[in-house]
DNA sequence: AACAAATTGCAACAATGTTGCAATAAAAAA
DNA sequence: TTTTTTATTGCAACATTGTTGCAATTTGTT
């Protein structure tokens, strides 16, 4: 995974390995926040662009739920992406019990065919409980 | 519409109908600089404070496209919603050619099922051109 | 080893959102 | 209708989040 960065036509340098081992450490999204918290010390700013540059090069992606705090996620290595514009055939899945969210890779991503319009691609957002949280019960 | 206020039970006042008003004048979903312009003047505390009413007594839904300014819309009438967390049987359409966001009913809202996982509801941005663009071409 | 180009860190700033509180307005009760 | 209760407004101050410009540094390349 080291050569991520190489790979994506982008400098690979210390802080930016750094930050791609916080995403890497994780299976589910986080927030800006536990970033912050993972990387001992950092410049806010340089952390600001180095997402910003992850998501323009198809690196991570934003998975924003109304009313909740952004997160942010590895991309699959197949991602589509153009510009900050990302196309994923996964769900990302919000648990109402550990309100984590995760991207769940799944064979039955739906299409959606409306009269008139042109649907190129779909987000979807499920919200419910995760596998883990039912087995807690 | 007058009675929007009253049927949610939160007091009806010159401001909230100020806001309700720029709301239905759009068929499309709105953001923050959208309503400002809208209205003449305002108190910017106020207004937020509002809009936090409104999504939270199901008057209005947020629609968040990753990398895009957030934006509101009207919730339909029997919306059901429980605090902040609304659920919609619609899709929300963003139009790559015009940038709009629209509620599009449907009747094909599609359902998924992951297997070991309780999906309660989905919420889906699909992304394309709308019928209006669509025709222009 | 030297160069060009991208990245970093800092300062300053801009936008976005929140809290507390006194004054006011709306709905309910008398 | 008047009074009372309760929610809402407007203001000030503050907190968070994100951006821009620029000089110094680092990266990948020749």
């Amino acid at each position: 995974m080291k050569n991520n960065l190489k790979y994506k036509k982008i400098r690979q340098t210390p802080f930016r390995e750094a930050v791609l081992a916080v995403f890497e450490k994780h299976t589910n999204a986080i927030s800006l926040n536990q970033i912050e918290l993972e990387l001992q010390q950092f410049d806010r700013i340089t952390l600001y662009r180095t997402l910003k540059t992850f998501i323009e090069n198809g690196i991570i992606h934003e998975i924003i739920v109304p009313g909740e705090e952004k997160k942010m996620a590895l991309c699959a290595k197949d991602c589509e992406h153009n510009g900050a514009t990302h196309q994923h055939e996964h769900i990302h899945f919000h648990c109402k019990i550990c309100e984590e969210i995760f991207c769940l890779e799944t064979s039955k991503f739906p299409t959606i065919q409306v009269k008139n319009y042109q649907i190129d691609s779909l987000e979807i957002i499920a919200k419910g409980i995760c596998s883990a949280c039912k087995n807690k019960v």
